[in-house]
Order: structure tokens, then sequence, then C-alpha cells
DNA sequence: CGAGATGTTGAAAGCACTCAACCATAGTGG
DNA sequence: CCACTATGGTTGAGTGCTTTCAACATCTCG
């Protein structure tokens, strides 16, 4: 599998993982452009589906999720962004999903009016949007067409640093094809990430527990036994 | 419901549209920064997932598909792109889906190294790259959380120009909130853009006919009899 | 330690899927 | 002109995966 593609997969979320801006290479930085660098807890809502979009957000540190509501409570969360995401355009709409912190997150704010003005900016921002795009794609076949094994697996590899990709070589280590991962999510978080529901993904998770494949350490520290194996069932091979 | 937001609904696909680009008002047109107009027939591969990104591609009449495909053959319409919407954008990557045209279509088609040189058209790029991440968005909604009759009523919905948004304020005319439609889509498509299988679709429409919300004069020609009933079904209300 | 939040497990139900047969339409060629 | 075929669409019966509802377990924190 591979979300958010090459560049941005298994950053921010990873326990191991170094955690610099990734969206493009050699990209200009938001933080160039005025703006402040907002710090926010976990659970903080940076700003509420339907508010006035007055600024664009880029993540610096942590990770953040949008979601969407049904009037009945339903809830799909549409993007978990990692550091050199960026987020809150809106075209002078309002904002179309909830933006709100998985973790501890700086946040940098820029007004959307200096936005406008910066050239460079554009064109970054086009690359980090056509980038989050692909992510948006890959999602929409987990949603659509995948099966709850299938999109568990999925959700687990895209945390797992230079696996699962087009280019997967296989294990560096024959011997020894396991990673730790910390989730940074409740399980509520991410059935309304993978469209499913509570009970479900706790099933699937216990089910891989009892075929081997992954070790559950905590509730949100899981380590991956056989990282090939779960591969295999992410539904791309 | 609200695919594409204000501004991209309704078009194109719809019989009784004008066809104008709406991707974002008073854009600059991909065509004053060279390339060639390219006509398409209907069903026709433009590029397929995997192929190395060589253009960038503006729908300028038409419709057009991205869909990606599973080893085994599931397919998942990621989107169906309007006039004015772009398409092949991949930084440098591989193309991540299969463009295929649903009609006749005609396509303004711009080499990536001259899409990088103008400031403008990375500023118009960031636009629209930022309206139809908020259709992928609200197309995550339905496929992650909606049942089948919310899901075919969504896609119904989405055809009828200026109803069903946020500011929809209901029929003009009371005596007749009705509306003709044409899908330019085979049931099979529809099932793999709404996450169903062609059964599921076929016998939702059935039964919305059953009911009768909506009549089908040809497959693909359905007259919508009570715009704001179908509309009660999107399960955005 | 106790209370609230979060996660797991079981049993039963439901919705969409699978498989299969049938129908409708359009195009072809005798 | 009409049988014949191909393609796309509809309908029915039965299955199964995920959900729902409910009980229980575990973790966290004052």
């Amino acid at each position: 599998m591979a979300y958010f593609e090459v560049g941005t997969r298994g950053q921010g979320a990873v326990a191991t993982s170094g955690g610099a801006p990734v969206c493009a290479t050699a990209r200009t930085s938001f933080s160039d452009f005025g703006g402040k660098a907002v710090h926010y807890d976990p659970h903080a809502v940076i700003y509420y589906e339907g508010d006035p979009a007055r600024r664009l957000y880029e993540l610096l540190r942590g990770s953040v999720m949008l979601y969407k509501l049904l009037p009945d409570g339903r809830r799909q969360v549409v993007e978990v962004l990692q550091p050199g995401d960026i987020f809150g355009l809106a075209n002078g709409e309002e904002n179309d999903c909830t933006a709100e912190t998985l973790t501890d997150a700086l946040v940098q704010e820029v007004e959307l009016r200096q936005v406008e003005q910066s050239n460079e900016l554009q064109r970054t921002l086009a690359r980090c949007l056509s980038n989050q795009m692909r992510g948006l794609h890959e999602h929409a076949v987990l949603l659509g067409r995948k099966s709850a094994v299938e999109r568990v697996a999925s959700f687990l590899m895209h945390l797992v640093p230079d696996r699962g990709g087009l280019d997967c070589t296989g294990p560096t280590n024959p011997d020894d094809d396991s990673c730790d991962l910390r989730l940074h999510m409740t399980r509520q978080e991410i059935a309304d990430y993978l469209g499913l529901t509570i009970e479900t993904v706790s099933r699937v998770i216990s089910d891989l527990k009892r075929r081997g494949v992954i070790r559950v350490d905590k509730a949100d520290r899981i380590h991956l036994n056989r990282i090939c194996s779960l591969c295999q069932m992410t539904g791309m091979h």
C-alpha cells in the first residue's frame, strides 16, 4: 500500500520517525512568509467545519486530523495530516472540515491575504495539495473497496517508514521483519478514519494478534512481528 | 448534500447545463499558456495509472473519471471531473490514477515544464486543487459513512444545479420541484464511484422509482419528480 | 481505591454482496 | 424484416461481513 505516497509515508505518527517536514523536496517553508507558530494541546480543535476560513495552516510538528460530521452524528475522518501538510484552504468559502489535533502539535498559521501575494507560496501550495490529493485517492479506494482486515492492515502499513510502497524491496534484514508503532489515535478515531465501527477495528486487531502478525503492547503501541505478512493483507498484493 | 461545493456543482453532467468552466471565478485559463486542445472519444483512456506524468490536463468540455484498480480487479472511481477541473498532476511521480473519458471530451494539455514556469498558472492550480479537495472530502464521507440509498441520492443530487448546497432555498416554483438528468455513466461506473455493486445501484434506483421520487426514462436519463424528497435521502438533513 | 473513559468480546440482526436467471435495447447479417 | 447476438440493466434467493446492542474488562487518574 502507499498512503500519501513517496515522501510523506510513515512520518510523524511513528515513534521512531525523525519528524522533519516532508511535503516536498527543497520546498519553501511557510514560516518564511510571516504568520506565527502556534502550539496546540492534544485533542484541541483548530477550527470547526463551517467557520469562515481566515488562515492557512502548515503542520510543523505532531499530527492533526480533519473530519466531517453528518447531522445524525456519524463522523468521517477524511485526512490524518503529517508534518509538512497544509490545511485550512477554502477558496473564500467556509472550512469544509473540522481540524483537531491528535497529539501535541505545532502549527504555522499564515493569513490568507499573505498567501495570495506570494508566488513562491502558491507554488509550494500546489505541490503540497497535489501530494495530499494522492493520499485522498488512495483513501477513497480503502473506503470504497477494501474489507475491514484490508483497511486495518493498510492503516498500520502506512505508519511503517519505507515499506509497502511500489518501490518496497522487502525487509533489509531477512531475520527481523518487525517494527514498533505508536498510533496516537483512539479506536474510535481509527474507526472513523477507516469507515468502520469501533468494535470491528477492535476485532480485527485482536484477530491479527491471534494470528501472530502483531503484538499489542498497549492500546496505542503496536509491534509488527512480520511486516511482509501484514503487507500481504492490505489488498494491494 | 454538496459535492464539489459551491461553484462546481451540477455542471457538465447535466443535460441542461451551460458547460462553462467553473473551477474558480475570474480564473486564468490554461489555454493561455501553450499546450494544445485534444479531443477524446467516449471511453478513451487519456493516461494509465503508473504511467510517468508528463502533462497537466484541464478538462474543457465533457466529463472524465479518474479511477484506481486493485490487483484483483476491484475498481474505485475516485473523481468524476467537470469542465474546469484539472488532472494529471503528480509532482514528478507516476500518475496515481487512470484517466478515462465518460463522454466526448475536449482537454487542454500543457507540458509540466511550462506549468512550472508560470506563476499565474501555479496560482490557478492551487485554487483548482483546493476546490477538488473539497469534493474528495465530501466523497470520503459518502464512501465511509453513507448507506446505499444515501449514496445514490447524493450522487443524483450533485447533478442538480443550484440545489442541495448549504445555501439551497428549496424549489423556485413550489408546484414544480422536478428536473431532468443525464448520467453519462453506466451502472458499473456509478457503482465503482459510489463503492457499491452494480446490483445494489440498480436496486436502489428501482426503489426510488417505486417510491415515486424519480422516473427512469432511459437507463441514463432520469427525471427527478421531487428534488426535495430526494435531497432528504442524502443523509445530510 | 473508585469512577469514568476506553477497549474487548459475544450474540443476533441487517444491509449489501454474490450468484444466477431473466429482460431490454441496439446493432448485425441473412 | 426478423432472427441472432452482444451489451447493459433488472430482479430474486441466499450468504456473509459488518453492525448493533449489550456485557464485561482494562486503563487512567484524582
